[in-house]
DNA sequence: ATCGGTGCAAATCCTTTGCATTTCC
DNA sequence: GGAAATGCAAAGGATTTGCACCGAT
């Protein structure tokens, strides 16, 4: 059986960070996350950006979506990925897709699917 | 009409880093196609072995699988990549997924799927 | 009062890049 | 011969970390 016997304590940073997620429809980045958090806590560093983060995802609060540098999504709801190749923007797509429970390997605990092509405002425009 | 005038050579290193990754059933890390390359070229560097690999990828001839750093897979066909939390060893998974090939956003080029949990080694071994 | 979290800055690590030289066509 | 790729080493950039201090329980 596995205790975490380490207590943690919820800080106003983290509970910050963790809303700020959760009212956004868009996917910041590191950096974003730490420029808009910082209007509400202007001593915030960009260290425990980085440490509050990595700490919601492995709660399983947020999911990380790579994407070059680390962007992250407080939408825990299954949906896909569609990335730019343009432009790098990072869409939503809620278009079911069946994934298994489990596979020979182990049991699935989370899964993340990523499209890759161009969104249609970077198909238009290619030269 | 996009025309890609500079034209490319095959150099040995290209040659050999694509025969590697095309000859192995695992998903080698950067450093690891590094060391693996330099026992048939001892004097190739490690920026070339970047170089060719990011090249390799933009032609789609292998795919890149994030974790952690970047792995790569010289495997094409349409798989999924498990990813075992506690050993970080990457897996494929042949069992059928249905991916659409397009969504609201654009048409999907390519796509990719991971599955996140422990494999059954690691399963057996939690503390 | 305790000890986990923070802010700050330095360190680390992966990846990219500039440039002189080599190699392929 | 000329452009493209390489090797080397330095630069760049994202992320992590050590430590003194702060603040939640």
């Amino acid at each position: 059986m596995i205790t975490n016997n380490k207590q943690e304590r919820v800080t106003s940073q983290k509970k910050i960070i963790l809303d700020f997620l959760k009212s956004v429809k868009t996917h910041p980045s590191t950096e974003e996350v730490y420029l808009a958090v910082k209007k509400k806590l202007p001593r915030i560093s960009l260290g425990t950006v980085y440490r509050n983060l990595k700490d919601l995802k492995e709660k399983g609060e947020i999911q990380e979506v790579f994407s070059g540098v680390s962007h992250y999504d407080g939408d825990m709801s299954p949906h896909a990925h569609f990335i730019c190749e343009k432009c790098d923007k990072i869409f939503d797509i809620f278009e079911k897709i069946d994934v298994p429970k489990k596979t020979k390997v182990g049991k699935i605990k989370n899964y993340q699917v990523y499209y890759y092509g161009f969104c249609k405002k970077c198909k238009k425009t290619l030269s």
